[in-house]
DNA sequence: CGGGATCCCGGATGATACTG
DNA sequence: CAGTATCATCCGGGATCCCG
């Protein structure tokens, strides 16, 4: 596959509702999948509750892109930990930034 | 509405294929639909153009969010402009670390 | 506990034709 | 030129059940 635009190929990459949140999420240490599950939840505002397929899906995908890595420590009950690559590191910053404008500029409308 | 996380909330906002791509190509000055029409179509790798209906969905939702703002000029024939407002002005430093990050990380996979 | 398999739905995207 | 109307389609997201 051809990248036009990295913009548009990051549009791409974090396309998905949680992904950002899940890099996030993750910034201060590796999480299993249930701790990132419940943190998902958070607005108990109404929102839905996260599918399982979906935090897997997307876990997937991110892990799949470089962003985050996997650790399955194949026990009994299973445990699973998700934690940063560098390179996600790397978003940390920017995701920061987004979140500075966001505070900013989304200010709520109710 | 509610908003619980900036984030995610910023996921939402912008959400849709080009929303950023249209953000970053406003960055040096107004542009008419056409003209961000025709930069949209870059990538003539195979994918497909810009449908019309997708981006006029697009700049409105973005009209909408208060980054751009439209300009129709109400000729014959017409003439509209769109450009970045002060929010979406505001927006353009983290496009610009996006897509740094996008170039060092995202390198083309061929 | 961490998912995979399955089914469903709505909205986003795409292609084409048309109009003020 | 800058869209809107319409129809087809695809895919993300959600709910539920189940298994190792």
């Amino acid at each position: 596959m051809h990248i036009g635009c990295p913009v548009t190929e990051f549009q791409r990459l974090i396309s998905g509702k949680y992904k950002l949140r899940i890099v996030w999420d993750l910034k201060d240490g590796p999480l299993r999948y249930g701790k990132l599950r419940n943190g998902l939840l958070r607005g108990a505002d109404g929102s839905p509750p996260i599918a399982p397929r979906v935090l897997s899906r997307e876990l997937k995908a991110l892990t799949d892109a470089g962003l985050i890595a996997r650790n399955d420590f194949g026990t009994i009950p299973p445990k699973v930990e998700y934690r940063l690559t560098l390179a996600g590191r790397s978003f940390i910053p920017i995701i920061a930034s987004i979140q500075a404008w966001g505070t900013r500029h989304l200010r709520r409308a109710g």
